[in-house]
DNA sequence: TGTTAATTTTGATTCAGATCAATTAAAGCG
DNA sequence: CGCTTTAATTGATCTGAATCAAAATTAACA
C-alpha cells in the first residue's frame, strides 16, 4: 500500500496484490536483467535498489523504505534495470503490473495515483542529481540524514534518532563518495555537536543546524 | 507526437492536442512553481531543463530535443519543478494532462506507451546518477557525447557530426563538472584524435574510442 | 564463547578537478 | 562594420576528496 491511498483504494488495490513475499537480509527482492511482471511495494523493512557494474563495483541507487514503490525502472524495457536487495528481513506486496493498469482504468484516482507516484520517483532523482552534480561531501552527508529523518518521521519513528541499516561503503556509493569520506564527514559533524554518531546509531542533536550544512540546494523529495 | 507511438495513437493522440507553441530561443517553456496543466511534446528545436538554485546558479538536469515528452516531473505536486528554457527556437505541442490521462483510459496501449515513457524518465535519470556518482570528467563527456550521437541518430542526423546546442558551462552543470574541466576534457579527446572540436561543432573520429574511453559503466538511456 | 571476517575510524599522501587569471575567439547589435 | 559582450581555451596554483595504510571496533558464526 503506497503511502497516500484512500482507503477504498486500498480496498480495491488488495485485491491486485497477488501475495507477500518475505526476502531475508541480503536477500535479492529482483535482479539486473530479469523480467518484469509486478511492482513491489513495501510493507516492512530496508532495501536497496542498485546498478552493478563489469568490474563489480555497485552504484547505490537508492534505499527504500515501508510504504514505498520497487520496480518502476522496469516498466520501460519490461526488464529489471537494477538488484533490489534487503538491507533487513522485509515483506513486500507483489502487483501484478497487468493488473494494476486494467484496474486503473476504471478508477482514476487510483490512476492519477500512480502518475504521481512515478513522478514522484523522477522528481526525486533529480533531487539526488543535483546532490551530486553540486554539492560538496559534507553538504551530501547532512543532505542524506535530513531525507531519512523526514522519512522515519513521516512513518511515526523520530526523526531525531535512528538506526542506518546501511553501511558507510554503501551510502558512499549513493553519495558518490569514498567510504573513508563518508566516515570523516560523520566525524566532523559530530566534531561540530550537529549529530552524534556510534557507528549505525544516529542521533540528529541540532537539526536547524544539519539544514544550514546541506547548504542552499533545493531538498531531496 | 513521444517517438515510439504508433499511427492509430498519433492520429487519437491528436486529439488531445489543444494546441502548438512556439518558444524563442532563451525563451521559457515552463517555470519553477508554475502550475501543471499539460505535458509538452517536443515537435522541433532544443530545450534544457534546470533547477535554480536560491544562489542563482543552475543545475542543468536535461537537454531534451524532438519526440520527447516535457513535464513529467510535474505531474506529482501539480507544480513544475523546473524551468524549461528553449536553447534554439522551438514548437511544442501542449498536451492537457486530464484529457490524456481520461483518453487513456479507453486506449490501453496508449496508457502503456505513456507508462513506459514515465518508466524512461527513470531509467535515464538512474544513469545520470551512476555518471555524476562514479565517473571521471573525460568519462562523463565521452558519455555524454555518445549520449547525444545515439538521439540524432535516432532522428535521422549523423551520428558522427553535430552542433551543440548549449554552452561548455551548461554541458558542465548538467555533468557536475566546471566549464574549464569541461574545455579541457574537450581538447583531451582531441588531442587523441577520437573526437574533433571547432567551437560547438563536434565530430566524431573514432567512435569505438570513445565508447572505450566511458569505461565500463552502464550507457545512459 | 572464541575466532574470524567485515566494518569503521583515523592518519599520511596523492591527484583530479576547482579556482584564479589571462588571452583568444565568437556572437550580438547599434 | 566596428564595438561590446559573451563564450572558450589554456596555464598556474590550490584544495577536497581519493587513495594507501594501519588500527580499532563490531558482527558473524562455528
Amino acid at each position: 500500500m503506497p503511502v497516500g491511498l484512500n482507503d477504498q483504494e486500498i480496498q480495491v488495490l488488495g485485491d491486485v496484490v497477488s501475495h507477500k513475499r518475505k526476502i531475508q537480509r541480503g536477500g535479492y527482492l529482483h535482479r539486473t536483467g530479469s523480467s518484469f511482471q509486478s511492482l513491489f511495494a513495501i510493507r516492512s523493512g530496508f532495501l536497496k535498489t542498485c546498478v552493478l557494474e563489469e568490474d563489480g563495483r555497485q552504484q547505490v541507487t537508492g534505499f527504500h523504505m515501508t510504504g514505498e514503490l520497487l520496480g518502476l525502472d522496469a516498466i520501460s524495457t519490461e526488464t529489471h534495470t537494477c538488484d533490489a536487495i534487503a538491507l533487513e528481513d522485509s515483506e513486500v506486496c507483489e502487483i501484478p503490473f497487468a493488473k494494476l493498469e486494467e484496474i486503473s482504468r476504471t478508477i482514476p484516482s487510483l490512476m492519477r495515483h500512480f502518475h504521481k507516484i512515478m513522478s514522484r520517483e523522477i522528481v526525486r532523482d533529480h533531487g539526488v542529481m543535483l546532490l551530486l552534480g553540486s554539492m560538496k561531501a559534507e553538504e551530501r552527508l547532512a543532505s542524506f540524514l535530513l531525507n531519512l529523518s523526514r522519512r522515519f518521521l513521516m512513518r511515526g519513528y523520530s526523526e531525531s534518532e535512528f538506526n542506518l541499516r546501511m553501511t558507510r561503503e554503501e551510502i558512499g556509493s549513493y553519495l558518490g563518495l569514498k567510504l573513508e569520506t563518508v566516515s570523516r564527514a560523520f566525524s566532523k559533524l559530530q566534531d561540530e555537536n550537529i549529530i552524534t554518531v556510534d557507528n549505525k546509531r544516529i542521533q540528529i542533536n541540532d537539526i536547524a543546524r544539519l539544514r544550514l550544512k546541506m547548504g542552499n540546494s533545493s531538498c531531496i523529495t
